[in-house]
DNA sequence: CTTGAATAGTTCGAAAATTGAAGTATATGG
DNA sequence: CCATATACTTCAATTTTCGAACTATTCAAG
């Protein structure tokens, strides 16, 4: 094993820095979900803000990099509370489109506000910086959806 | 409820493509944890990674937003494993430090360098750009560090 | 067409993760 | 010294996630 000074001084390359403002991040996100007014499990307001607009759960299982049980749970949930409806696609019959209900959508709107607020006060960055790392995450998520399985061999 | 046309349409605020950038690069991290050897669940992983130096546990409890009893839980079985041993804080005898073992810490290392890697793959970025939002990563992390409690009054 | 293989999603039982309330031990401030 | 607060533990219950087996539909040959 080669001498890991680095590590154990706690002098932390800039990728792992990052990784941590994620986790840090990712965090208190899902703590601002458990103080907002709801009956909403956090995958199903991850699920509600993922769907801008009607998409298929197989679409979502890659963005949530979940799997189809999963997926399948969450849209019985909010199925059943009124926020979305399936709806088959019909370009490929096997496949449901969720589509958000009247309801889903204000509720979905305001997860996000409340989701942007959070950035905004958590983050304590200023409009350019965050214009900045809007940029970059976007470009990470654009790499990730684009790589899609992971490298690993898979277990 | 004000016209929602813009979320509608999918055209999404800055803080909100940053947030779903965050959360694909969490769960691509969770990803990888399982392709690694490992008998680790995914909140060793995590505790694993924090412990770059001796901590109490409170002090984990607070980064990782969570809960004593889920800090114990992970605890004991990374102690069960041999990865840590704990030590009472001198400073204050009803507190504990986590310690890592020599096992510990190879397995640390190992873990932040697949996880350095990930980024570095999954991010596509370049050295400055990752440095760059390396940057804003822990401006933000101390951020929310400071903050401590959600501006939520809690649930 | 008709068949066989692949794909989209569902079911369901088991495993993993998280929580909250009650408990133990130590600290701290009158 | 006492009362209260803090640090962590225990434990039972809940929530979340997963994987394997299954149904329905599509696609590609033949």
């Amino acid at each position: 094993m080669p001498d890991d000074i680095n590590t154990r001084l706690g002098r932390l390359s800039p990728e792992i820095q990052a990784i941590m403002g994620v986790y840090a991040l990712y965090w208190k996100l899902e703590e601002t979900f458990d103080c907002i007014e709801t009956d909403l499990s956090h995958p199903e307001c991850h699920m509600l803000i993922k769907l801008n607009e009607p998409k298929r759960m197989g679409v979502l299982a890659a963005d949530m990099l979940s799997v189809p049980s999963t997926i399948t749970a969450t849209a019985d949930a909010l199925e059943k509370q009124g926020y979305l409806i399936r709806e088959r696609d019909p370009e490929d019959r096997r496949a449901w489109l969720l589509v958000l209900t009247e309801q889903g959508h204000e509720t979905r709107n305001m997860l996000v506000a409340e989701a942007g607020d959070l950035f905004r006060r958590a983050s304590g960055l200023n409009t350019e910086e965050t214009a900045e790392f809007a940029r970059m995450a976007c470009k990470i998520r654009d790499n990730i959806l684009k790589t899609g399985i992971p490298e690993g061999l898979k277990k």
